[in-house]
DNA sequence: AAAAAAC
């Protein structure tokens, strides 16, 4: 109703942000509500419920936290031991820095506590941090779970509750955790649930936890941004680190995320980089957390320009200014390649993306352009080259990586010979992506949830715990299926 | 088979 006489306001206050968190948004120079936030904001003001389906990089973070400072703030700084007002869940450590970095950033100067709660870090400080109870708490499931279990965090007087990345928690199998979690948290709560995908599970989790949800959508999913410049480039893999060097050395290539399939591939790319006199930090999850860290603030603030990464940071890790994504290789999910690319071409920003392909890949290739809906120039073709040939004959040489469709109009539709080539060769493949049809990842150790019904057995649940309800298991009847 | 996440 404030609103009615406000009509001449704009931006956050026209959202209904007013005040000092009006001013110290501002401050951290948001100042045009992005669509995301322009929905879901006042909705949340007005205590509904929000479905989001949007990607990192959408202004989700501004969009959720906004209206839960604006109420918090009123609130006075009386809490109770070990408790948060709001939690929010993330699913990777990286994506839990940022939305506090964030929080902060919005709460400065106001009277706001937060608290991260994630792995690879001390415990300790952070059950010290929660003992007088915080205003935020941003975690991520594992090591909530662990302080919840051991009463070291309470979660009954938590009234704001946000889910970030579902997706991406259900992909990682935390849906239970997360359910678990929100079952501890004040029955009277709000809560916001954010996905870059809708799958069934993630809509029955929606259904489950939110009430009578806004929903809130910008980017319709599976499309890539229209400024983010894709191809593709055929390469074996034994000639992709060349390749890649040479790509380096364009000097346009201001800021590249390099992502590899595997931990181990992320090391050996880092390593012939840096044999070529490249400077690259890396990321993976083998990485401690202060590695982790390190790597990506160097990258952040450009004293490195070149992160090689595993999916870890396919999604949610938000550095602006990215100008390249190289895929070193093709990811697994081919859904992950649109997160990939998505860390480029944001705030309206020109971004370009290239693939390297290795003839094994092309399988992956056509899914992912199944997935976006389009095909893939070829920006260069390196598959005739005999294979240990170090000085590639190169006509007109360093095509800019910008040119990325003359390629593509010699070829038309006139399918590349080598990706016939390798889709023949894919074709005998068995049922790819058979999941492993009972599916249900069998719900873990239950913590304190039944504390109210006291365990007949005593203590904890070793081997004894009879009655688990989902402990069927019936061995496979037919293990030769194999 | 890979990646992420709790000790």
């Amino acid at each position: 109703m404030t609103n009615d006489n406000n009509a001449e306001l704009t931006g956050f206050a026209a959202l209904g942000i007013s005040g000092q968190l009006l001013k110290a948004t501002h401050a951290a120079g948001f100042t045009q509500p992005k669509p995301i936030q322009e929905q879901a904001i006042p909705a949340q003001i007005e205590g509904r419920d929000i479905l989001g389906i949007a990607q990192t990089g959408s202004g989700k973070t501004a969009a959720f936290a906004l209206p839960i400072l604006s109420k918090i703030i009123g609130l006075g700084t009386r809490r109770r031991p070990k408790t948060a007002r709001a939690l929010i869940l993330a699913p990777t450590r990286e994506l839990a820095v940022q939305i506090e970095e964030t929080i902060k950033v919005l709460a400065k100067g106001a009277h706001i506590s937060t608290a991260l709660v994630l792995g690879g870090v001390s415990r300790h400080s952070q059950v010290k941090r929660i003992a007088p109870g915080v205003d935020f708490l941003i975690a991520t499931p594992g090591r909530l779970t662990d302080l919840v279990r051991e009463k070291d965090l309470v979660l009954s007087e938590t009234t704001w509750l946000v889910l970030d990345e579902a997706d991406r928690m259900l992909d990682m199998g935390f849906i239970n955790d997360v359910r678990r979690i929100a079952k501890a948290t004040h029955p009277a709560r709000q809560t916001a649930l954010f996905s870059a995908t809708m799958p069934d599970e993630i809509a029955e989790l929606a259904k489950g936890l939110l009430r009578d949800p806004v929903r809130v959508e910008v980017a319709p999913q599976g499309t890539t941004a229209t400024e983010i410049k894709q191809s593709v480039v055929f390469a074996r893999t034994k000639q992709k680190r060349q390749v890649l060097s040479k790509m380096l050395a364009d000097e346009a290539m201001r800021s590249v995320i390099v992502f590899a399939r595997t931990k181990h591939g992320a090391d050996r790319v880092t390593r012939d980089l840096e044999r070529d006199g490249f400077e690259a930090a890396v990321i993976h999850g083998n990485k401690s957390q202060n590695a982790r860290q390190k790597a990506l603030n160097g990258f952040r603030d450009g004293s490195v320009r070149i992160l090689v990464a595993t999916d870890i940071a396919a999604r949610g890790i938000d550095v602006p200014g990215i100008s390249h994504v190289v895929n070193f290789d093709l990811p697994d999910e081919a859904e992950s390649y649109v997160h990939r690319i998505g860390r480029t071409g944001r705030n309206g920003q020109d971004g370009v993306a290239v693939t390297l392909v290795d003839p094994s890949e092309n399988a992956k290739l056509r899914q992912v352009e199944r997935i976006i809906r389009m095909k893939l120039p070829v920006l260069a073709d390196h598959l005739d080259q005999p294979d240990p040939q170090p000085k590639p004959r190169q006509p007109n040489g360093e095509r800019r990586l910008e040119a990325a469709n003359d390629h593509e109009s010699g070829r038309q539709q006139g399918k590349p010979r080598n990706v016939n080539a390798g889709a023949r060769k894919h074709q005998g493949n068995g049922p790819k992506g058979a999941k492993p049809a009972g599916g249900r990842p069998s719900g873990r150790q239950e913590w304190s949830e039944q504390a109210s019904a006291p365990r007949p057995g005593g203590q904890n649940k070793p081997e004894g715990a009879k009655p688990r309800k989902f402990r069927r298991r019936p061995r496979k009847p037919a293990a030769r299926a194999a």
